[in-house]
DNA sequence: CGACACATGTAACACGTTACATGATTTG
DNA sequence: CAAATCATGTAACGTGTTACATGTGTCG
């Protein structure tokens, strides 16, 4: 869906060809999320099905030009008005991953957080270190490119503040549960008011 | 991808059929990613045909019940101890519409970002309503279901920050380059902040 | 010249979603 | 009995990914 829509808001800004959609989205987003090339075609093909943009014929240099039609102005219209709906997230799969870690018998869940959290941390510096470098190569920062690294950044760091939640949350209730078996179980509630 | 895996997890557990396999995966995940029961079909006969299940016959009630083969056990312990890979993460659609709406002329940005702002405290407000509620209702809460609630929390705080933090750069990047262009366009700037 | 970026496509496939069809069983 | 839930599928479609084919222009 985002390809879509990114290519639509691309297009509100100035009519171009298929390459030019790949590299100036690219621009934009700093190669966080490669796009491939075919599939910007492909994503044009479908978007002039559906009446959203349509071809302008080529410039200068022969390139096929597309632009909007009034409907795929008003898709961007309504894209950049209507916030993203957090009603139905993505599935996260490392949020089902522990989920079902926790679940399923067998699975060393404090090793897995280890390990994603070393994974994450790792990520994490990465994004630092190409966010010195952007800033250094630029005078002026790219402020979109920034804002993509900075979302990378934000999401990364609460990944990580979760999966420490989680070990704790983890640990407590290992710790918690085998003790609570035998004796009699009188102050359930109060142990659960604790957390 | 996490649908396909999140079956062969559960199957790890134990042999399953396929209602129960929604049920199970939804009992996990609280219904925060509802799955479709026909989904479970198709994927398990795409994992039927890549070799990671097999039919094991019928079960008392008559139902069709699948496990693990053993590709479907190394499949579910490579998953369980590969870290998801932060290399390339899912295309994030809030990022992107950001992303483009600085670059392309003519976008709100500061209500952009305040009616994302708000939808998104709305969503982090159900979440902390139905963590009272799944706390009210079983005595002992529900491990995995909880943990994937504070998933969505600290994935829905990260956002809000970061729209906090984007407003900040955005509204800095405004102030401090429209002097620069000519100090004639004040009003211009006024209405655009305004609307 | 050979390698590489530019530029446009196409075919095949994987995954996910929706909608529909069908029937058994349970429950108010 | 009617409605809801349980249970198993299938067909069609949308989006995204990969790989391939093809040709032009540029630069060392």
């Amino acid at each position: 869906m985002s390809v879509k829509q990114a290519l639509l808001a691309l297009l509100e800004q100035e009519p171009m060809y298929g390459y030019q959609l790949r590299t100036e989205f690219e621009a934009r987003t700093g190669s966080a999320w490669p796009l491939n090339v075919g599939q910007v075609y492909t994503t044009l093909t479908r978007l002039e099905r559906d009446g959203l943009v349509e071809p302008a014929g080529a410039d200068d240099e022969g390139h096929e030009i597309w632009r909007l039609t009034a409907a795929g102005h008003d898709e961007v219209a309504a894209w950049f008005t209507t916030p993203v709906a957090r009603t139905q997230p993505p599935r996260d799969e490392l949020a089902i991953k522990l989920a079902l870690a926790v679940t399923v018998p067998g699975v060393d869940v404090g090793t897995l957080i280890q390990r994603q959290r070393s994974a994450t941390m790792g990520a994490l510096q990465d994004y630092t270190r190409l966010k010195r470098q952007a800033d250094a190569s630029t005078g002026r920062t790219d402020l979109a490119w920034s804002l993509v690294l900075d979302s990378l950044v934000f999401a990364a760091e609460a990944e990580i503040r979760w999966l420490d939640h989680c070990e704790a949350r983890v640990r407590r209730v290992a710790t918690e549960s085998t003790p609570l078996i035998a004796p009699a179980r009188f102050e359930r509630d109060e142990q659960e008011a604790g957390r």
